[in-house]
DNA sequence: ACGAGCGCCTGTCGGC
DNA sequence: TGCCGACAGGCGCTCG
């Protein structure tokens, strides 16, 4: 599920419980227990199930996609990748099929990470840092000005949407929110970066913010099989729509395959400058 | 430094 | 109905 306002929707929600679902700030966990060994990434299933023990849920937050949940010497990360999720329940729930680690808490509640598609992971370290480091700038920090921006924009010689989806670049945007924010930009997923203007790259900026914003509003997107109430899905400008109009100039929208994901825009609002016309035009459906 | 392709996994959907 | 390929919100790894 989990692009940033998904993973946001999640933290707020363990956080502040509420929807039927309890908050787990302040829990004790009591025992812990690993179903599929590759969704932990560190340490080993051993020391991890030892380790976690006695530790209390001090703090529930979001870096990029990570879940950050600060224990009381450890940090306690997830990555959620396609299709994780993590669920506040009572112990007396059924194992659910696709729980992968099972986390007891006292006063009878269940931290569970599921995931359907097992390319989740989850770290326990004293540093998040070792698991963090190397992540961009968050998209909605007021520090990232849009000079900021536009200085790392033009400090890279790539196309815009790869681009996005590097975390390293900036961290939290996803294969939706990337296509809804260069839409709103008025910009060419294949653009190249280091071409735009500073006004292009505080609109970027600014459409960027717009959509995650948008997406966190509407508690994230729910689609395909994996739903968490969520209803951004309803809102999507191109992410899905080929073939469908444009909602501003009534262009069919199209797609293209960039490292095999599926982008999708308008050939009309979004122009691909004619600096690019050199590049392959790509397979364009 | 960058793009392209593949692997990791399970599930859904549309076409035949 | 069953089978088969395409596709899915991600990312790390290779190889040019």
């Amino acid at each position: 599920m989990p692009e940033l306002p998904e993973v946001e929707t999640i933290a707020n929600g363990l956080r502040q419980g509420g929807f039927g679902q309890p908050s787990i700030l302040g829990r004790r966990i009591e025992r812990a227990h690993l179903l599929w060994r590759r969704s932990l990434a560190s340490p080993s299933p051993e020391e991890f199930e030892r380790r976690v023990v006695n530790q209390a849920i001090e703090e529930v937050g979001r870096r990029g996609k990570f879940l950050v949940l600060r224990l009381s010497r450890d940090y306690l990360l997830f990555h959620l990748r396609m299709s994780g999720d993590l669920i506040a329940e009572p112990v007396s729930t059924a194992i659910a099929p696709h729980h992968r680690l099972i986390i007891d808490l006292d006063e009878g509640l269940r931290l569970a990470f599921n995931d359907a598609r097992k390319f989740g992971r989850a770290w326990l370290v004293d540093d998040a840092a070792t698991v963090l480091g190397s992540l961009g700038p968050e998209p909605l920090d007021p520090n990232l000005t849009p000079a900021a921006f536009h200085a790392r924009l033009t400090a890279r010689r790539r196309q815009l949407k790869p681009l996005l989806l590097d975390q390293s670049f900036l961290a939290g945007l996803g294969n939706i929110y990337s296509d809804e924010a260069l839409f709103l930009a008025g910009l060419h997923p294949l653009a190249l970066a280091h071409k735009l203007t500073l006004a292009q790259s505080e609109r970027l900026l600014n459409s960027i913010r717009q959509t995650l914003q948008e997406g966190i509003r509407h508690h994230g997107a729910s689609i395909d099989w994996v739903y968490r109430g969520g209803d951004f899905q309803n809102h999507f400008r191109v992410y899905r729509r080929t073939g469908e109009p444009c909602r501003v100039c009534g262009s069919l929208i199209q797609r293209l395959r960039l490292n095999q994901r599926s982008t999708h825009f308008c050939p009309v609002c979004q122009q691909l400058p004619s600096g690019n016309m050199s590049l392959p035009p790509g397979e364009v459906t």
